[in-house]
DNA sequence: TGTTAGCACTCATGCAGCGCGAGTGCTAAT
DNA sequence: ATTAGCACTCGCGCTGCATGAGTGCTAACA
């Protein structure tokens, strides 16, 4: 167990060592005001914080840095919430000033607004598409052998894609079968889209339509692909202002993971609710090991739920970070469910 | 004026250090099967170019390097434009394949494709939006107080936008005013349609809607906003590849620019038929130095143009770039204009 | 007269040695 | 329990030095 004075220059160590990116030593923490001991004392606890594991020099005669476990220690029992200096809150509200309708505007403001107010990288998952109900369906044929179909979810969302037209078809079809879809499909769930038109809309259509086999299976098509999450960047290039990272070989891999949508997974803790904290090399990937994420889950409405996540140095500002997110992912539930209620 | 024999070993010189990034030693060049002279005569030679500024020594006693002089008479004159090799060929031809309906899909896939085969940064620019002509509007409700505005347009781009309905409006005139809409600015391209609504619109809208001022008002604002020329990015991370770049600062300041799109206008000849290539200095902004740039021009149709471009180090693979950009440029033309004329 | 061999010279690079200073650990005095 | 004192460690920056790649020049050669 740690002593009262153990904690106290634990915590002057990781602050100081975060603030200055510079070991720490013994002289420089006898030296603060809030600290009333000599430097040797002071290096009495330091080796006993060693010993334990809570921090680490770098090289025999060095200041004192924080290791994992005394980060770790520091984000599970030292971060007292605090409020958010009305400086960063009154920065954060911006992002929903100005007439902001669009549920993904607003995302995409966040991450600019977080990777500005903590110089770090920010990625921000948009709130699950596929749950999104369809509001409306519709075609506008474009040449004789194109059109492009859109659809409108309730989100005000808008998926659109270019598809091709059977050769000679009837445009009045085209018009029946719009007609049929927004009939029996609209409220459902973009993920249940291809099911429920097999099951309940099929049948209908090929009642009404000549050419029921070719046009359908062209639109559907369309309808089965993209559809992922949507993923928002704020200040990638971040990365490259830390001065923790200065090795060339381990900048391109960290930035190879980050970039690669398909990676998320595995760094981001997805779907879990709440704040998370991952540590160095708690991180999945190895090209990670040397950064901290700091995620949290925000709601719209009752079941959609997004992610926002900070990725930054071990070194990582970890109390303001932690404060950002948590104030952001409040204000994003607030207005993002507002917006989809449509309140005013 | 250059000798024959200077000239083979210019091009040597510069043909060697693009692929090794290493100055380039009498030796060396001395040992080419393409070389029958001993290093001393090639030193002679060197000398000569060296005083007429084609080539420069790193210190006393280096091989030499190509100076941005050599580089230019190397593009200007010693670029014999060649087919493309048969692998890049297929490749390239990729981007088109599969059932590639939207121009923005197969530029975005231009982009990668160009980044992937290079190594180097390519910037698409995409057809200008703004020059695309309205083929359909319509308004979709989402709450008592919002709907979504959408525009698509010849090319099946899609513009959506949501906007705030004014209160207690009545549905019959959103559906009034869609109808007039249609009516009037069909074939408008996107931006004359501020100017067309104002001159054309405007009167009858206002003898058809009750609340005119209102609904126009809120929904104007969503047509003059964005509309901006897209932008398309490949292999944005490329420049940390390169070996000429090692030092952060330097590469930090590349990354700003490139990625800031307002300087795009700086570093790109925007508008500027057939294929350019600025080296190093020539480029307007001393964050690109360093670099070179590759550019050329595309066609959609008679009026609409875009622009292909390479980032890379001055010691850029010219002879393939652009091979490529030329190859890729006509395909480009050719693929995109069939696609907006409906052909097969 | 153009080409080449030979040689002295230059300079980047890598390495060993060295002094400095920041910081530690230990011990003895308070 | 705290602290002053001191020997010790080690990273960092500096210097000096050997190495080798590459040059420029000169004189011999075809």
């Amino acid at each position: 167990m740690l002593t009262e004075r153990q904690l106290l220059i634990l915590k002057v160590i990781i602050d100081d060592y975060i603030e200055s990116a510079q070991p720490v030593g013994s002289r420089h923490i006898s030296k603060r005001p809030d600290i009333a001991y000599s430097p040797a004392t002071v290096r009495n606890e330091m080796a006993d914080l060693e010993e334990m594991g809570y921090i680490e020099k770098t090289h025999t005669s060095s200041g004192r840095v924080p290791s994992e476990k005394g980060y770790r220690y520091y984000v599970d029992h030292m971060l007292t919430p605090r409020q958010l200096p009305k400086e960063d809150a009154v920065q954060l509200q911006s992002v929903f000033r100005d007439r902001m309708n669009e549920t993904e505007e607003i995302i995409r403001r966040s991450a600019m607004m977080l990777s500005e107010l903590t110089n770090y990288t920010s990625i921000l998952l948009g709130p699950d598409v596929r749950k999104h109900t369809v509001r409306k369906f519709s075609i506008v044929p474009l040449t004789n052998s194109t059109a492009v179909a859109i659809i409108v979810t309730d989100s005000g969302h808008v998926e659109n894609r270019v598809f091709p037209l059977p050769e000679g078809i009837n445009p009045a079809d085209i018009e029946k079968m719009v007609n049929i879809l927004n009939d029996k499909l609209t409220g459902v769930a973009l993920h249940e889209l291809h099911r429920r038109l097999e099951q309940e809309a099929a049948v209908i259509l090929r009642q009404h339509l000549d050419r029921y086999g070719d046009l359908v299976s062209t639109f559907r098509e369309t309808l089965v692909s993209p559809l992922e999450e949507k993923v928002f960047y704020g200040g990638k290039l971040n990365i490259l202002k830390q001065p923790d990272f200065h090795d060339l070989q381990k900048i391109r891999n960290l930035m190879d993971v980050i970039d690669e949508t398909r990676h998320l997974p595995l760094i981001l803790p997805v779907g879990n609710e709440g704040l998370h904290v991952t540590i160095g090399s708690e991180n999945a990937l190895t090209a990670m090991e040397d950064c901290s994420v700091i995620t949290a889950s925000y709601r719209v409405g009752e079941e959609q739920t997004g992610l926002i996540a900070i990725v930054g140095p071990k070194r990582m500002d970890y109390k303001r970070v932690v404060t950002l997110l948590d104030t952001l992912s409040g204000d994003l539930t607030r207005e993002l469910t507002r917006l989809i209620r449509g309140g005013a």
